[in-house]
DNA sequence: CATGAATGAGAATTCATTCAT
DNA sequence: CATGAATGAATTCTCATTCAT
């Protein structure tokens, strides 16, 4: 039987929350919320049952923890971007850059959330869609402040509903591993950011051709 | 003692199918499927518990067919428009319109099978996969097919990547309720419309601007 | 594999329920509340464990039922002489007697009532009191009620405290269980229902003696 | 970081083993024994998890040290009066009025045993239905020698079954707490004393009644 | 065909106890 | 000595599924 480890210092604590934290998302997206038992958690975290529940009281906490995390990583990754100086396209092109490339390597939040929701009981589901509308709700005002920019810079249409643009801009980065999970759309990070960005700069019609 | 009533006809025994599918659709919507029981279906279908499993041998055949019945509905009513002979471009703009006034009253399909996957078993994950993988083909297939269309019209961009643009479009279409769910955007299909019909004909970028 | 039998008839269900509260009741007085675990109750009435659940939402729903059928039974064993037209002092007198009889025979509600509390929740724990504070009410006052009778009837003396000398007499005749359990008393009807009946009735001053 | 106490001469041991105890005992009556973790005490006593267990190797152990702390608390209290060299109807009395006293400001230990026998284990009950059986041993041999002396002395009925009398007259006293506990009779020590008294004195016959 | 009682595998959680620090 | 992180046995309860009636 090995020696067991006893973290005490706030590092060791940190460290042992995070290790729970890691072994909890890969069966996360490995079998999805329901599947993955508190037991799976501390086999695969090489813990003991109740270790698992000493660092969180429950498996939502464990779990919205999870989510909590991945959140503030993003976070961190991106609102940078939103306080850029410089012009408007070139940042919202970053955004666009910066997900697919994120995409490739991190695990996809909303995959995990999705499979969270819908498991976890009533009041799980509600505090992570507290959670997801205020992420979304951020990525939305940036795009859209950087699309108002934009129309004031005399690079974007003046007459864009920024909003709702905005909107679809964010679940397009977002939803398009749906399509790459299918294995409809390569997971090639370069191509889908060309594509996209062709696209939303400057749509599919061809300049000069009379519009629908 | 009340007569019970036996389904004898083959309608009689689909239209009992479908009673119990709409009661099932009923609370996965309501509750998601981890949290609503084959006794939970009975119930609110108004039938014993023996019953649900004399029509469907399992939980996930029950939730299968009511995926694969809820895909049908949809191919039924998207399908003619891929094969409608006007110019392209409307006919995306159709496909758009009628993807959003189909959200506004209808149960949107992938939220019910992002609460089905992770939540039921691995085999049914797949074959839900599966089914989901062909739909979003044979969409992604219509859209770049119009796409292709388009070219050889002269009315869409020739340097597009019909692939991923159309797998775009089909995504962003689909994913929008997400927004619409967190009460992030309103739920009006026809400023949806417009607005994503805009951004996808000439992109965000001024005509003129000099690009990124 | 013994084949299952399913009650189907109210009458069936009524003695499904009986057998389980029967293994209950019997293992509650072996192993106390705590010690008793829902699997217990499950092998010693021979069904699964899941039927148990069945018939009984939760262990403390179970154990409640255990107590309320008990309290019945005594009520409907008891109240009869509240109401007997006789003289007050026999009526008491066979109150006693009827009380240790039952005691020998039967399980000893408050015993299995002192195993729960404590044991189970705190909810629980109120409804017991409640259902305990009812039921030694009812026999306080049939008791206050029968010495304010022979107050009437001149056989019984004027200046007693009828609501605490009824308590007093309910209280001992109901706590000599513990001693009988702790063995310091014999478990003899007859000679506790005399000795108690002689101390009631006369006290234990020697007539002429000097009281204190 | 704080410096810890650390324990070192008998007597802060014996504090500390106190201040244990107390805490134990404030949980025990507010939430019974079953509800009562060791995590519990430990807070209570603002004191760690493993110390307790320093100065208690067990939670039964910790329990059991409390009864019978408390035990000898009240055997200090009440084994004088067996002594006393006076007429045998006083000391009764008086130990009556002391109960009731102990009772209206101590823990009742009664009501504490019940909630650990029952809770605990098969081992634990037999230790502490030994402890309650010598206890109560003890008690009944009091009053049944007082009783005998009183017979000796001719203040006392010379036909009481003096051994059971005894114990009845103990049970009374010490299950008196149930009806208070249930609000049956007022917490008023003088009352209930004046009420036992009169009753055991002279029972409830009217003198000269025909008795029954 | 329809029903609902019966079943048991499995999951979350608790908590007494141990032991590295 | 004191601490609290770590552990796993044990328990309650859920629910998909079966099957006697």
């Amino acid at each position: 039987m090995a020696k067991r480890k006893v973290a005490r210092s706030p590092e060791d604590l940190a460290k042992k929350r995070n290790l729970i934290l890691d072994a909890a998302m890969t069966l996360l997206m490995e079998k999805g919320y329901t599947r993955t038992t508190m037991s799976d958690v501390a086999s695969e975290a090489g813990i003991g049952r109740g270790t698992v529940y000493w660092h969180f009281p429950s498996k939502d906490d464990l779990f919205f923890a999870l989510i909590a995390r991945e959140v503030e990583v993003i976070e961190m990754a991106f609102e940078p971007m939103a306080s850029s100086p410089g012009p408007a396209l070139p940042a919202i092109d970053g955004l666009i850059a910066a997900s697919f490339a994120y995409y490739q390597d991190a695990a996809p939040l909303t995959q995990a959330l999705m499979s969270i929701i819908g498991g976890a009981g009533e009041e799980m589901e509600k505090r992570l869609l507290a959670l997801m509308a205020t992420m979304y709700g951020k990525y939305n005002q940036i795009v859209a402040d950087l699309l108002e920019r934009g129309k004031a810079e005399g690079t974007v249409r003046p007459d864009l509903d920024s909003q709702v643009t905005a909107a679809a801009i964010v679940v397009m980065i977002d939803a398009m591993f749906f399509q790459v999970t299918f294995g409809l759309v390569p997971n090639k990070a370069d191509r889908l950011t060309a594509a996209i960005t062709s696209l939303l700069h400057h749509g599919c019609v061809q300049p000069g051709a009379s519009d629908a």
